[in-house]
RNA sequence: GGCCCCAUCGUCUAGCGGUUAGGACAUCGGCCUCUCACGCCGGUAACGGGGGUUCAAGUCCCCCUGGGGUCACCA
């Protein structure tokens, strides 16, 4: 087989769908793998619901995740141009081709008479769907072709399509079961399933990944290649992923879109593996780079079920993502998120890259790791003030202070020599680290979480850490009651 | 309702005729411990039901049930 083309397009209508671009993912490996062209095309045929601006951010969507297209807007390519608002004319020819052959015609009935007919369908029967409608210019060529019209694809009633799908395997559907679909609008815009093809074909499309709810488009499409004496391409429907409750992810469940999970602080690669993974597998692994994913994707793998989206799972891909990342390079991703609280710092700021070791294990998402950074990086800790009132209070001042001579006697600023200062001071006074820990903790952190104590100390440097614990005892002493 | 797809722990899954049915997330214990995490050890937990085929079925076939999708001059 030769390199294999393969082609995501998306229609504009607002956000990138993740559930979209897990199923355009699976191409896109597969694409990078055999070392085929992954093309970007925009299907903007439906003038009612398609913006300018959602085109912008199914480039953001894909640029962020690192999904580059070969061919496709903004980049070119021979079969330009990528947006099918620009192609009217050849859905034109091949709809006028369809017609010439005879496997098209023009149909004159009018929204009006569609409605009437429905409802017709709906008295008989008692029912809204199973609607199909015959029209009486199926076999009528005396229209007037300048007069607004329909074309309708002549669809046999007799046979059987069939496909050997690249995840579900044959499927075969009953030519019985297909309709008269409209191929081109009276305003001269194709349908999606027509242009669709015309696209596929004319840019030489091997491969269409699609979610399973397209399946029903598949019969007729291929039923239009053949009418236009093509072979049809291969097609891979994958499951599609489902909510929590097993309903079509939405909104409501969680968040639908790509950018969304950027900015909730997800890494791009978190976000591929998570979601490759929910309907593929490589044996026990779950952790995947970007490379092992292009590298050992395949078909055969792919689950034929659909799955559900695992928030919490999702959050433990992106906490390994988070840790596996070299820090110099995951200092570049936190500091927007520290701009976002009002820090700003570069992404070489010494104490940041200091803290990172300390605070990957305790973050999953970069919004996390950015919390967790917040107090290293002000000149002074924010108090909780929960923390404040309970370990910030007079008993603890002559410990607090006691804890600073210590430090400023260790005999040099490392984690080893810290904790031999304190551990020799708690043996001397009888005190336990649990007695001092948390009013330390407080004082240099504002909270009553954080890493270890000398971790802390360390990161702050002597300086600071001696300054925030003097702070913290005089605070101590004067035992405000912030409630008051 | 017609058509199409699907079915292993709560969730994602491994399994491709013979397994004590494995892993991961979650969950529950425990260890570690200055807090929170991380980590480590251990536990609970699954082949939807019924028929076949076979010496042998989670694995193959059929039916049922259940779930999902789709029935547009949307994509």
């Amino acid at each position: 087989m030769s390199a294999p083309r393969v082609r995501f397009a998306p229609s504009p209508t607002g956000y990138l769908h993740i559930g979209g671009v897990r199923a355009a993912l699976y191409g896109w490996l597969w694409a990078k793998q055999k070392g085929g062209e992954f093309i970007l095309r925009i299907e903007d045929t439906d003038q009612a619901r398609n913006t300018e601006e959602s085109v912008g951010i199914i480039f953001e969507s894909l640029r962020w995740l690192g999904m580059d297209w070969d061919e496709g807007p903004e980049v070119g390519g021979p079969n330009a141009p990528y947006f099918q608002s620009q192609r009217l004319e050849l859905y034109r020819e091949y709809a006028d081709k369809l017609i010439a052959s005879g496997h098209a015609y023009r149909c004159y009935a009018g929204k009006e008479e569609l409605a009437a007919a429905r409802a017709e369908h709906k008295l008989r029967t008692g029912q809204d769907h199973g609607f199909r409608f015959q029209s009486p210019w199926r076999e009528r060529t005396d229209g007037d072709a300048t007069q607004k019209h329909v074309v309708r694809f002549k669809a046999p009633s007799k046979g059987v399509i069939a496909w050997d799908d690249l995840v579900k395997g044959r499927i075969e559907v009953d030519n019985a079961t297909q309709q008269d679909f409209v191929l081109m609008r009276p305003n001269g815009l194709p349908l999606y399933s027509f242009g669709c093809v015309v696209d596929d074909l004319t840019m030489g499309v091997t491969l269409v990944t699609r979610g399973d709810d397209h399946m029903i488009n598949t019969a007729p499409q291929i039923l239009m290649y053949r009418a236009l004496g093509a072979e049809p391409p291969q097609f891979a429907h994958m499951p599609m992923v489902l909510g929590p409750d097993g309903k079509k992810l939405s909104k409501r469940h969680a968040a639908v879109s790509v950018l969304e999970y950027r900015d909730m602080g997800y890494l791009p690669d978190a976000v591929l593996n998570y979601l490759v993974r929910l309907g593929w597998s490589h044996g026990d692994q779950e952790i995947f780079t970007r490379a092992e994913l292009v590298e050992l994707f395949n078909w055969e793998h792919v689950g034929s079920g659909s799955g559900r989206y695992d928030q919490k799972k999702f959050l433990h891909v992106s906490a390994e993502h988070l840790r596996a990342l070299p820090h110099d390079e995951l200092a570049k991703w936190v500091v927007p998120f520290l701009a976002e609280r009002g820090i700003e710092v570069t992404p070489d700021d010494a104490t940041l890259l200091a803290a990172l070791p300390y605070l990957t294990p305790r973050a999953s998402t970069l919004i996390e790791l950015a919390d967790a950074a917040d107090y290293f990086l002000r000149d002074a800790p924010v108090f909780e003030d929960k923390a404040r009132r309970k370990f910030l209070i007079p008993e603890n001042a002559e410990t607090l202070r006691e804890l600073t001579r210590r430090i400023e006697g260790a005999s040099e600023f490392t984690l080893e020599a810290l904790e031999a200062s304190v551990k020799a001071w708690l043996e001397e006074a009888d005190l336990k680290m649990k007695q001092i820990a948390q009013p330390a903790r407080v004082a240099m952190s504002g909270r009553t979480r954080s890493p270890g104590l000398y971790e802390v100390m360390v990161v702050l440097g002597r300086e600071r850490t001696l300054e925030r614990l003097k702070a913290g005892a005089a605070l101590a002493e004067s035992g405000v009651d912030l409630s008051a």
